[in-house]
DNA sequence: TATTGTTATACTCTATAACTATA
DNA sequence: TATAGTTATAGAGTATAACAATA
């Protein structure tokens, strides 16, 4: 249990990440911005996902994921295919062009990383993913979902659909 | 130096950073959301600042801190004083009223990280303020100048005015 | 001519609410 | 009635560009 004066410079901290969040995105193509693109990082990770699972792992609200799913719909990148188990329901997949983009994508944001945190350590960089992951929990357990289902760390690349 | 894989999956923490920003913002009062709270938290720690020493602090465009803090002044929580030494500039400087209405965020944040981060050791509390804290440090380093690209060596002649 | 700050405009992300279609 | 998804609307944050005043 941490005093406040650690929480207040934590708060800081917070506030100014926002700094390397918009920096994160300047280096986003116009065509597919920082939103849309978590979508497609989720798909190259997770495999073929439903939308409410997506915004459910995005810890946003299923309008804000239907409006970056239409947006990658529309270019291409992404495929909507009705669930046959429940026809409310879409599969969302990947397409070979969406794969292409995603890695163009993570070609970008390496290398932004690699150039500001090349005197970091591999163990900071390590430490660092990890303290945010745990931030992540702490924050999420009371908001997103009942259950946080942690996703298997498999080889994500070709996960079926669950169900 | 730390590789590629780390990088993907820090990525992925930084997008996933945003449900706890967003929770952060949800509780802050509506007459002062999260972007002129950064300002106010800045003065009570800094003291006495300019606009652009603000912006720099911020890593955000001088129009946006002016914007906020046009929106701090309205309410009567800071002073602009013009800076005698440059009578372009102004001097921000926290009224009492603003050092009240800082207070109260303070007290909102702290019980909410207090409230999530309750299983969290003072330890790791500190340790992830001060990643993140070099985080921005890393990050910072090249932006905080306002240009990324630098203009043509040469000045003599100017083209772009054409109209 | 360069710098400090203001304002207008536009774009992105997000949540809420109303709506359709399934369950 | 409840859930999955879509769409319209509104609010916040930000950057760019044009502008005013001063250095």
């Amino acid at each position: 249990m941490a005093g406040t004066a650690q929480y207040e410079e934590l708060v800081r901290q917070f506030s100014a990440f926002g700094a390397v969040k918009r920096e994160m995105n300047r280096i986003m193509p116009a065509d597919c911005p920082s939103g849309s693109a978590s979508v497609l990082t989720l798909l190259g990770r997770y495999g073929d996902l439903r939308m409410s699972r997506v915004a459910e792992l995005l810890s946003v609200d299923l309008s804000v994921t239907s409006r970056h799913v239409a947006h990658l719909a529309e270019r291409g990148w992404i495929e909507r295919s009705p669930d046959p188990a429940d026809k409310r329901s879409r599969i969302l997949r990947l397409t070979p062009a969406g794969r292409i983009r995603l890695d163009e994508l993570f070609r970008r944001t390496t290398r932004l990383l690699a150039e500001r945190l090349g005197d970091w350590s591999d163990e900071e960089v390590g430490h660092l993913a990890q303290l945010m992951a745990r931030l992540r929990d702490s924050f999420g357990e009371c908001r997103t979902v009942p259950r946080p289902a942690p996703p298997p760390p498999e080889q994500t690349t070709r996960t079926p659909a669950s169900t």
